[in-house]
RNA sequence: UCCUCAGUAGCUCAAUGGUAGAGCAUCCGGCUGUUAACCGGAGGGUUCCUGGUUCGAGUCCAGGCUGAGGAGCCA
């Protein structure tokens, strides 16, 4: 007869806490993601979500009852297992445990994910289960980490977390690139895809605030750096010009990077990340403006034209040119949104800056000065053809104590994506959705 | 929306126009240091769909469906 772990007085310990438990016997819950077997000794790979230990069990040990019980235990067995810690020098953890009770929560059957290869497709349509691989869990930790970074960062500099809506009464931006959604029986309303414009106000209010929460585009974007559904960081600061804009972003991506580095060692060696890359990104980031940006384009042999917005392949050319994030600032007025601030000195630019990641990653920040004159915000609405009715709240920021201010947006999935190095923004996420998926 | 590629066992893939195959998973058996364990055996097929060419189609042709990568747009 097996001991089962209630016979004991049971000492409950999660797997990232193992090294504190050597020597003593303890009890942990959780699945069994691999068993391997030599007749009369079992090794169970046993997962608890804080990490994974192999888990020896001999017959001799455990006895047989205990022994036939784990025979032919599926993969993804909830599991409680009961045992001694043991320091091991060839246990990729440090640590092993030496079973000495063994009890099946629930057994599994035919886990479709299996320890060999899998298809992106396969994979995707079983996200849900798919989260429990143990990449898949360091990527959703690393993003974790970098969430709390970025609201650390703010937090402790003063800024104010203001929500802003998801539901917004009226397209800013053309209705092409946002989801409709009927609103009662009033009219149409839309899932936002930036919480600028009330940000704006926010700061208004309260200084220097942020908000951060998911954005939808109905953009039929179809790559690898594209969600419908992501989430956006963006902080608004009044009396902010485009260097402290930039200035601000570049201490922010400076933040989250090391603290990544400096937390999730772990979970950057199981993605077999080249921190070294990542080691580099300290301030002061280049700043080069959008002509500087162009010529390096332009010399790299890509066709190329003033006034135009960067593609994928330009923004990658300009970024290999430096080892840590760039930011790109002055783009041509008439390529930006309606609401970005002209360069006083040279009104074709306006003063907005992109940071673009390194390694090829692309546009994770957008932002810059906003128009801060009533007359010009309103000539600009009037030139996008944007009902002016809807802009009127937007309109009194101007009309009542204007100031200079800026921000910008950031987003989250693309920056978890470069830290984490992944060759797809749909791992950056535990639900991805996109054109084409939306289950599960 | 456009361009390119793919679809064969539960999964990942192979098969010169000529008998439908392997590894993994599953089931049975073996093994006290495995770690994508290994060794032996067994079961497992609407070759995405529709039509066409051919003595004969997984393979060639046409149309469709589904997915992937890229472009545009953006974070």
């Amino acid at each position: 007869m097996g001991v089962g772990p209630r016979e004991h007085e049971e000492m409950i310990a999660y797997i990232e806490d193992i090294a504190r438990h050597e020597g003593q016997t303890v009890t942990l819950r959780g699945w069994l993601h691999n068993r391997r077997s030599s007749g009369k000794i079992h090794f169970l790979t046993v997962r608890d979500g804080s990490g994974f230990i192999q888990c020896v069990m001999s017959k001799k040990a455990a006895g047989d009852d205990t022994f036939t019980r784990a025979d032919h235990l599926a993969q993804e067995s909830s599991v409680i297992v009961h045992g001694t810690v043991r320091a091991d020098s060839r246990a990729p953890g440090g640590y092993e445990l030496d079973v000495t009770g063994f009890d099946v929560v629930s057994p599994a059957t035919d886990y479709p994910i299996t320890p060999k290869e899998h298809g992106v497709d396969y994979l995707m349509d079983r996200r849900h289960l798919w989260i429990r691989a143990p990449r898949q869990q360091a990527i959703l930790r690393i993003r974790h980490e970098v969430i709390d970074a970025v609201r650390d960062f703010f937090n402790s500099r003063g800024f104010v977390l203001a929500d802003t809506p998801i539901f917004t009464p009226s397209a800013c931006e053309g209705t092409t690139t946002l989801f409709p959604v009927q609103y009662f029986e009033q009219e149409t309303a839309y899932l936002t895809q930036s919480g600028q414009l009330y940000n704006e106000a926010n700061a208004m209010a309260l200084g220097r605030v942020y908000c951060f929460g998911p954005t939808f585009r109905a953009e039929k974007s179809k790559t690898r750096r594209h969600l419908t559904e992501f989430w956006m960081v963006e902080p608004e600061v009044a009396y902010a010009t485009l260097d402290d804009v930039m200035a601000l972003a570049e201490g922010l991506v400076v933040s989250v990077v090391q603290r990544v580095l400096e937390r999730r060692a772990a979970e950057l060696k199981v993605l077999e990340r080249d921190t070294s890359r990542l080691e580099r990104v300290q301030a002061p980031f280049p700043r080069i403006s959008y002509d500087e940006a162009a010529e390096i384009i332009r010399r790299k042999g890509l066709p190329f034209e003033w006034g135009g917005d960067f593609g994928a392949p330009d923004e990658t050319a300009v970024s290999e040119e430096f080892d840590r994030p760039v930011c790109v600032h002055r783009y041509p007025a008439a390529v930006k949104a309606f609401y970005m601030k002209p360069d006083p000195e040279r009104p074709e630019v306006a003063l907005g800056v992109d940071v673009l990641a390194p390694e090829g990653y692309g546009e994770i920040i957008g932002g810059g000065e906003r128009v801060d004159d009533y007359d010009l915000l309103l000539a600009r609405i009037k030139e996008h053809n944007l009902p002016q009715a809807a802009f009127e709240w937007y309109l009194d920021l101007r009309r009542f104590g204007s100031v200079p201010h800026g921000g910008f947006g950031m987003g989250i999935e693309r920056v978890v994506s470069w830290i984490c190095g992944l060759d797809h923004l749909r791992e950056a996420i535990p639900y991805p959705r996109m054109l084409y998926r939306i289950y599960p």
